[in-house]
DNA sequence: GTTATGACTATGG
DNA sequence: GCCATAGCCATAA
């Protein structure tokens, strides 16, 4: 159980990346794992994998800014049309466009 | 309960 | 710089 929960805290984190920004799914994985107690990045994906279309997928990149073929193409034109920051190879510049999650293990009372 | 799979990551050649 | 291997976590069959 719980898949939701995590599924919704996925999307959330997701959906609170700022334009022109990015994160990792390890990022995203080692936060919910404070929150949640579980954690894993290939169960990130997963989450991305079902309910990805409702967020801006492709605010979440790889630990080296690189995503999957089939969605390099598409988070390109995005990228481009938000202005984040991109490597000569097509993936995006972690060193200026990474963003933190927010971590409630510290931030939340 | 065991096996296979995946929008991952880190390390080695 | 790119390709291959190992490790990890949860879901699905």
């Amino acid at each position: 159980m719980a898949e939701e929960e995590y599924g919704e805290a996925v999307l959330a984190i997701v959906d609170l990346v700022p334009e022109g920004r990015a994160t990792t799914y390890g990022l995203i994985a080692e936060v919910l794992h404070e929150q949640l107690g579980r954690g894993g990045p290939r169960n990130v994906a997963a989450v991305m994998a079902g309910h990805g279309s409702l967020v801006t997928w492709w605010r979440v990149v790889r630990a080296d800014g690189t995503l999957p073929a089939h969605l390099a193409d598409e988070a390109r034109q995005a990228y481009l049309g938000e202005g984040t920051p991109l490597r000569p190879t097509g993936a995006v510049d972690l060193a200026k466009a990474v963003w933190l999650p927010p971590d409630i293990h510290s931030s939340t009372p």
